[in-house]
DNA sequence: TCAATATATGCTTATATTGGCATATATGTT
DNA sequence: AACATATATGCCAATATAAGCATATATTGA
């Protein structure tokens, strides 16, 4: 399949759109732990859903220790815009993405120097 | 679920993105035979599709005769940069796409005064 | 080297999606 | 009114997807 395509569709998912919205807001590179306490998701999930959105090329992936931290990729044109797009939804009325982003700031309170410290919560 | 997680889903499926794009390259309103004809997919399948592309608010439909014709709906932020991205895709590299758009051309070469006359091919 | 921790992955089941087919509905035509 | 045509839709089967659970892998630290 036509590889925008695939990107459409990963973003069509509850969990994984919740996933780069909480990317996108936080501007930075997140673990999977620190994810996994932001949307109050099991761990293997968070994994899987993160697992699908690297290999549609939304997503990039870096090993820090124990730690893989995942960022936005948007090294071409094509993100940029779809990223934008959901920059631009501004009725974060739904319930669940605005507790996304109160935890977002929580678990981000929780770093020391910017540096993962505290894992599950 | 959210609107524009609704609207990425129905992208994310290579049938509708196809309408979405010759609707798009066509930059005026097809009726469902035309895009039957243009896509070479059953009837009842383009009716389905389409069906989900307005539910999800991403086309408009309007009743001319017996003819139902379908147009991009961008009268939204979220939807013109969502379409934005699409025609961003320089890479139609494929050739399902490449044929669609040699088709829709041809198609719309059928019309007399930009009306349909010609209904399956 | 062993244990603990962070993350990924295989398996199974539940659910959702899609296509195919038949048919219903609506509109225009004779 | 009967018929033809354009489109939509209900039902079923095939397939795809997602969650849950158990477990594997990798890395760190004792």
């Amino acid at each position: 399949m036509l590889n925008e395509i695939e990107k459409y569709k990963v973003l069509g998912e509850q969990t994984r759109f919740r996933i780069v919205m909480v990317l996108l807001k936080a501007s930075k590179e997140l673990c999977v732990c620190e994810l996994e306490d932001i949307l109050n998701v099991p761990q293997y999930n968070v994994s899987k859903h993160l697992s699908l959105l690297k290999h549609a090329g939304l997503l990039e992936e870096r090993k820090e220790g124990k730690l893989r931290m995942y960022k936005i990729k948007d090294d071409n044109q094509f993100n940029k815009i779809l990223f934008k797009s959901m920059d631009s939804i501004k009725a974060v009325s739904d319930e669940t993405l605005k507790q996304d982003l109160v935890n977002l700031q929580k678990r981000l309170a929780l770093r020391k120097n910017d540096r993962v410290v505290v894992t599950r919560n």
